[in-house]
Order: C-alpha cells, then structure tokens, then sequence
DNA sequence: AATAAATTTAGAACAATTCTAAAAAGGAGG
DNA sequence: CCTCCTTTTTAGAATTGTTCTAAATTTATT
C-alpha cells in the first residue's frame, strides 16, 4: 500500500461512488505530477485486495466504489450521481425466472435522485 | 428507406442480435464500399423509427436487436452470442424494491449458452 | 549496499463511437 | 427531364475511456 494508492482510496472512501477522472482531479491536489495511469493501476490493484468495487456501465465511465460487497446502483440522469440500491433478493427473483446458468449480471437503474427534484 | 438501410434491417432480421462491427462485415459482402459510419447511421435511424432496438454493454461494443419491443438480454462469456431472456415482470419486482423514479434501466445477465456446454 | 520486486511515469495504442464537411443520391414539383 | 431541396453516404478526423509498453523510479528484502 503506497502512499498514492492509500490517498485514492481514502478518496474513494469520501467519495462513495467516483468515477477515474474525479478520482484524478482530487488526488491531483494531493499529487500534482501523478498520471492517470497511475490512477488505473491502482483501482485496479485496489479492486483485486477487495477494498473497492468496480462498476460498469453501459454509457460513459465506470464508476468505482467504496463498498466492495455485491449490490446494485442507481445513476441520476441529471447530476450523475451513482446511488446504491437494495433491491433484496434480486438474484434469487432472476434464478427462478431462468434456467440459464448465472455467472453474473450488469445491472443499473437510471434514475433521477432527491436533490435532483422531480 | 434506402437499399442499404434495407440491407442492414435485413441482416439483423437474420442475425437476430448483432454487433456493428458484424453487421458491418455481412452487409460488404453486398456493398463492398460501404463504410462503417453508413452502418450507425441507419442502425441509429432504424432505432428512432422503432423498427430495431439497441442494447448497451458495459463491455465491448453494443449490440443492436431485430425485436425492438422491450426485454432482456443475456451475453454468453464464451461465444459473445446475445440471447433473448424472459424474466416475467422484473419491472415490477424493481418498482416494488425502491422509492427512486425508473426512468430506466439496462441490465444484462453474462451466461453460457447451451452450444457452449457446461 | 546490492538485488529483486513493485510502482510510477510518459506517451503511444486501442476500441467503439461520433462528428464534420463535402460529395452523391433521392424525391417532388414544374 | 431539369431544378431545388432534403437525405444519405463517404472519408477521415476527433473523441472518450481505458489499456499497454518500456523505461525510470521507488520500495522492500537479504
């Protein structure tokens, strides 16, 4: 654990949800000469430990997160703030409705949030 | 509707879930001058007159679907190949499991596919 | 201090898609 | 079948987000 990758994960852990050029923008207060590349190699690093959590999406960036444990997310079309989720037993409703097997799914909720407004 | 616009409706038609890059290669076989952007220009067209429907990835490209009415999808991680899923009123299960607006919500299950064996 | 391993940098490479401006094709009315 | 107008197509550059490569630097181990 680096200097550089304990202030991207504390970050993180500020963040919540963040995506790798926010990420950058902040520990570039910190860091002023650290690259983006840098960034990547350590949320990858970071993911592989277990203490952050990749997730995709289908239009514009990933997004990582503090919470490492499964759960879904949310984005708001507005801000594009990235909300958890708890949506119960969301794999159990989608194992009984195939028999496909389930390696893993992509899910996301589009959404617009409480501050957001209507 | 033009013949190429006619040709790429085809070959999804055919191919019932297919990539651009795909679509791209079959539809040179008949128009071997036919140039990548010409085939998102119609596939975009042909969405907005509801003749397709487009499905986003968190990974690679993006598939484009012969049946635009709306449903799941599954994406076998061995072969690539995208399957139809039918998983009854997961809307509902969702709507019944947060207070946030659905605007929407794309969701993708990664399988393998019965070809691809266990 | 020497050596090995991991991290960081700089910048190129990449994949998928979109954009731009110009050329070509299509269609409607006279 | 001309003229004008709209749509489509082309060619290629631009964009976005991410990964890769090779060298330099830092960190950890004996």
């Amino acid at each position: 654990m680096t200097a550089k990758r304990a202030a991207i994960l504390e970050i993180l852990r500020d963040g919540g949800h963040l995506q790798p050029d926010e990420i950058y923008r902040r520990v570039r207060e910190r860091y002023p000469g650290i690259v983006l590349a840098t960034v990547y190699n350590n949320l990858h690093a970071l993911c592989e430990e277990g203490l952050i959590r990749h997730v995709r999406t289908a239009k514009g960036a990933d997004y990582y997160d503090r919470t490492p444990t499964p759960h879904e997310h949310a984005i708001c079309t507005s801000c594009g703030k990235m909300l958890d989720l708890e949506l119960g037993e969301l794999s159990g409703y989608l194992a009984s409705h195939t028999d496909l097997p389930m390696l893993s799914y992509d899910f996301i909720l589009y959404t617009c949030c409480p501050e957001c407004g209507k």
